[in-house]
DNA sequence: AGTGGAATCTTTACAGCGTCAAGATAGTGG
DNA sequence: CCACTATCTTGACGCTGTAAAGATTCCACT
C-alpha cells in the first residue's frame, strides 16, 4: 500500500509533511524538495497537486487556519459566559502562536496575494473570523463589551490579540518585561485593557 | 571614482539597494545577489561586509527601524497634546506599514533569534519603543490614559497598532469591511477603541 | 474484458540561490 | 618601498523551484 507508485492520498501527506518540517526545523527548512522527500516521493512529484511553491503554502496555511479554529472553538466551550469565553478563546490564540510559531506565522504571511485566490485558505480565514466575531456578538448583545459595529469591534480586538502574537514571536517585547513577568501575565494585563473586564471576575 | 575596484562605502550601498528592491520588487526578489548586481558588484562582494544573508536581512530590518523611528518623530512633532501626538503617531506607524510593506514585514521578522544577536538592530528597535514609550508616559502623567505599570501599557497599546498593520498587510481584513470604508476609517475606530478618546476632541 | 486517455509519479535538465576558497587589487602603516 | 590587511573577483559546490519528457497506473467507455 505505501510503496505503490500512487501514493492516494499524496495531496494532504505532503501538507502535513509540511506542517511537521515547519514544527521540527522551521520555515527556511520547508522547501517542496523537503517536504517532497519527507513523504518518500521523487522532487517534482508534487506539481500533480499544486501549480507551485505558493500553492502548497496556500495549503499549509489553510491548514493552519483550520486548526487554529479548532483550538479556539475548544477553548470557547470552557464556559457559559460570553466573556470567558471570549477570554480563553483569546488565549487559546497566542497558545497555538506559542506552540507552532512558523506554522502561525506561515498562516498570516499573507499568501493571498490579489492574483491568485486560494479559495480554501479564504474559506478557513472566514470560519475562523466568524467565530470570533459571534463571541464579540454574544458579548455585545449582553452588554459586556461596547462599540459598533460588530464588524469593526471584531477587527479591533482581532488586531490586538494578533499584534500580541506577533510581537512575541518576532522577540519585539523589552527584555525587561520578560524578566519581571512571564508572557501569559503580560498577555492578562492586555487582554484586560482591551476588553476592559476585570480578570477575577471572570467564572472560568 | 563610481568605476573603482573599491567602491567606499559598499555596505552602505548594499543596504540601500536592499531596501530599493524591497520596494520595487518585493521580498521574493532581494537576495544577495540581486543586491550585488543592483550596486554593481560582484556576486560574493557582500561577504566582505555581512557574514551571510541574514546579516544583511538585519541590518536592512535596523534601517527600517530607524526609518520608521523618523516616521514617528516627526509625526509626534504636529502637536502639543500628549495624546493627540500618541494618535498622529500611531497613524504614520501605519502608514509606514502601507508605504513599504515589505520593509515593514522585514523589520518585523524576527531576525533577532537567540544565537546571533545584531547590536544594531536591537538599538534601533529599543529607540522606537523608547519613543512610543514616552508619548505613553506623558499621556499617562496627564492622565488621559489609564493603565499600569508603563511598560505593560506601552506594550498593549503597541500591541494593537502593531496587530491592525499586520492584519491589513497580511489582507486578512474582511472584504465586506473595505469595502465600506477606507483603511484608515477603520484604523480610526480602532484606535478611537484602544485609546479610549474621542478624535473629535483631539486638537490637531 | 480490453483499450485509450487522463492522472499520477520519475527522470533529467536548467537557471538562480547562498556560500566557500583562491586569487587579484588597492589602500595603509612600518 | 614593502609587507599587510581589507576589499573585491572568479570559480565552484550543493541546494532550490520549475519545466519537459517519459514511465506507470487508474478509470471510463465500448
Amino acid at each position: 500500500m505505501s510503496d505503490q507508485y500512487h501514493h492516494g492520498d499524496l495531496k494532504n501527506a505532503l501538507i502535513q509533511a509540511g506542517i511537521e518540517i515547519l514544527s521540527k526545523d522551521g520555515l527556511e527548512s520547508l522547501s517542496l524538495r523537503s517536504v517532497a522527500k519527507r513523504v518518500g516521493v521523487s522532487h517534482a512529484a508534487p506539481y500533480a497537486h499544486f501549480a507551485d511553491k505558493e500553492a502548497l503554502i496556500a495549503a499549509i496555511a489553510a491548514a493552519g487556519y483550520s486548526k487554529l479554529y479548532s483550538q479556539l472553538a475548544t477553548a470557547q466551550q470552557r464556559s457559559a459566559d460570553p466573556l470567558t469565553r471570549l477570554w480563553h478563546t483569546a488565549f487559546a490564540y497566542l497558545q497555538f502562536a506559542l506552540d507552532e510559531p512558523d506554522h502561525f506565522r506561515i498562516t498570516f504571511s499573507g499568501v493571498v496575494k490579489a492574483e491568485k485566490s486560494y479559495p480554501e485558505y479564504v474559506a478557513q480565514a472566514q470560519r475562523c473570523y466568524a467565530l470570533v466575531m459571534g463571541l464579540v456578538a454574544d458579548c455585545q448583545m449582553k452588554g459586556l463589551l461596547t462599540g459598533e459595529p460588530l464588524e469593526l469591534l471584531t477587527v479591533s480586538i482581532w488586531s490586538s490579540l494578533h499584534g500580541f502574537a506577533q510581537l512575541v514571536l518576532a522577540n519585539q517585547l523589552p527584555s525587561a518585561l520578560l524578566n519581571q513577568h512571564s508572557i501569559h501575565t503580560i498577555f492578562r494585563i492586555h487582554l484586560q485593557r482591551i476588553l476592559q473586564v476585570d480578570p477575577d471576575q471572570l467564572d472560568g
